[in-house]
DNA sequence: CTTGACCTTGCACCACGGTACAAGGTCTAG
DNA sequence: CTAGACCTTGTACCGTGGTGCAAGGTCAAG
């Protein structure tokens, strides 16, 4: 299988598939005798876990970390746990956030009805978003 | 008022007022004879109503927008309201989308916990994130 | 023989909001 | 007079996950 169609097949570009090798993500491709990048089954399954992962939210350096240990013989179950747990917290804590965000801006905007633009002051630059706020 | 005054009094450091500066965020400031650059209190307004407006969710560029309006004379009210309607929208967008990955990643950690690491398959990379999930 | 599709490398660039550093000027206190 | 704190400009760099482009090699069909 050529780039083109394992790019194909996982459906990202032949670009991203290079940059995966430069990244550590993949390991060097075998190459034909014109120098073209060889690839087997192993390499599709590879970019469908790096596709899961993350969809998992997993940053690629940690995708990495875990295809690592996997390549040294281990199995990264113990440290995928890890990284999902860590990774769990991290959405919790963004979603605590993110709901104080929300309604700030619902007061605000509940507010900004309340007031008249003709009132809005030069030196507020605007009343919506005000230091009394 | 100097730079380094200014950056203490906001919070912000020298290097980002200069920033802000060149991003269209504060005036080009005046200079003393020296041509050291000159606050005043408008200054320091401007860069209270910047935090505000990050807090709020802002981006820098959007911010620029709200300033130049402000700057050219109008009352920048709507176009502020329609912007934290944009945001509120986008913030609930990301909420939805945190809740759906938060419930996946509970459920990849619960099934984790009734995998047995040593039928973790050299194919499968790690079976915790496989493609039967 | 040429055209077109595919491949190679290397390097630059995108958003985002700054941060860091170098090389120099200015001002104040001791 | 000198040390140090402050200021100036310009430029490069950070992480993140790629994308785009140039200049060239390879291969099959017509």
């Amino acid at each position: 299988m050529r780039i083109g169609e394992l790019a194909e097949s996982a459906g990202v570009s032949s670009q991203t598939i290079r940059f995966y090798e430069r990244q550590g993500l993949l390991p060097e491709a075998e190459r034909g005798a014109n120098g073209y990048r060889v690839y087997d089954e192993s390499a599709a399954t590879r970019l469908r876990y790096i596709a899961m992962a993350q969809a998992a939210g997993l940053t690629l350096s940690q995708i990495r970390s875990i295809l690592d240990l996997r390549d040294q013989g281990s199995t990264p179950c113990q440290h995928v746990t890890t990284l999902l747990d860590t990774k769990l917290a991290d959405v919790r804590t963004r979603i605590r956030n993110l709901l104080t965000l929300q309604a700030e801006l619902e007061a605000l905007l509940q507010r900004s009805q309340l007031l008249d633009p003709g009132h809005c002051a030069d030196q507020d630059i605007c009343h919506i978003l005000s230091p009394s706020q």
